[in-house]
DNA sequence: GCAATATCAGAACGTTCATTCTTATACAAG
DNA sequence: CTTGTATAAGAATGAACGTTCTGATATTGC
């Protein structure tokens, strides 16, 4: 009996977190998870104690190597509305690379999967929000008053769920393209009726 | 063995529908249709051909029983932004009485859960999508040009999804409430600008 | 070379799933 | 009352699930 070389936790993560983004948590089973991440039975739940375990797992890495690259730009000055613009723009081009219809994102999908009858998933979920709505609203500084901004900065998070949620049976990028447009010219609205 | 009444066929769809909503697809067990429809194997599998068939009936239900009933106040003359606002209110108040963490919308989980993998109902999503946005764009007929209504209506569309998907971690109606509030807050500007 | 240890592949376990089959009862027609 | 049929309850079936266990093999320290 041959022994392959052990698989790196991370690369384990990585793996297993692109399936369960893309089928979610309960259409994922464990013999897939084995046979896509190239580990073993032993060796995850080893690691992680059950599948739930690497689920859970699997969202801090979907936040390192997913999330915090594209909100990235937003960490540093004020970079108003053209951030926000970016950020769809690199969601939707994502997408279309994978291949549409897309898998989403892993945050909303779990949302509506578990939401409701998952405490841990339902806090992940919260902090979620809570880091895009701060990083929208840091992108939008200059241009409104506190109070807008903060329900502008709410509204984006509800905005980017729904356009991903769409990205899952769009067949094509140019419906989301249309659709972050809309949003992104709604913003330019908002912010020179209040300049 | 006693022979309780048989269950009418209506009263099956309304029931399974209200379990498929609240929990999904593949989280709904036959055994939970069973005791929750009061109907039977044998006659479910012989009315609907399997739980996939139940669960793409109960598609037609919702949109009878949930949706049209939304969307009757956009049928005749044009109802204005009031008639979209009123549309999220009964939404919001709804998930309320059932309690929130609600069960947001049925069509909006099966995006989520099955949009990319089941041919027939991303065809049922889609059409509910054309749906709403016609009824939106209805709305908005008096107070926009062609080009804007067209764009603010999908926009609605995934507004609604947003809301509905926030609906399943929300544990008051209030962020539903001032998110809704939001959202027509942008299409009061919107409408105002193009007068 | 030789134990000790880590880790492999995969069988085994008990449960649950969707679906089908069996059997007994309640009703309708004669 | 008897017979035929529709339909009830729920057992049976085979597959898939998450999880645990077994036994063999590769590596490590001597």
């Amino acid at each position: 009996m041959p022994r392959p070389r052990s698989s790196e936790r991370q690369d384990v993560l990585d793996r297993a977190m692109r399936a369960f983004w893309a089928n979610g948590y309960s259409a994922t089973s464990m013999v897939e998870l084995v046979e896509t991440t190239g580990s073993t039975r032993q060796s995850i739940y080893g690691d992680f104690g059950s599948k739930h375990g690497l689920y859970t797992a699997c969202f801090e890495t979907y936040q390192s190597e997913v999330v915090a690259p594209a909100l990235e730009p937003f960490a540093d000055g004020t970079p108003g509305i053209s951030a926000i613009a970016d950020y769809f723009e690199i969601q939707i081009s994502r997408a279309e690379r994978i291949g549409l219809p897309g898998p989403g994102c892993m945050v909303g999908n779990a949302t509506t999967e578990r939401g409701a009858s998952d405490p841990e998933i339902e806090e992940l979920v919260q902090q979620h929000h809570d880091r895009l709505a701060s990083a929208f609203a840091k992108a939008l500084t200059d241009s409104l008053a506190d109070i807008r901004r903060a329900e502008l900065a709410q509204f984006l998070v509800l905005a980017a769920q729904g356009l991903w949620a769409m990205s899952r049976v769009a067949n094509s990028a140019e419906p989301l393209r249309a659709q972050a447009a809309t949003i992104v010219s709604i913003l330019e609205r908002e912010c020179r009726h209040a300049a």
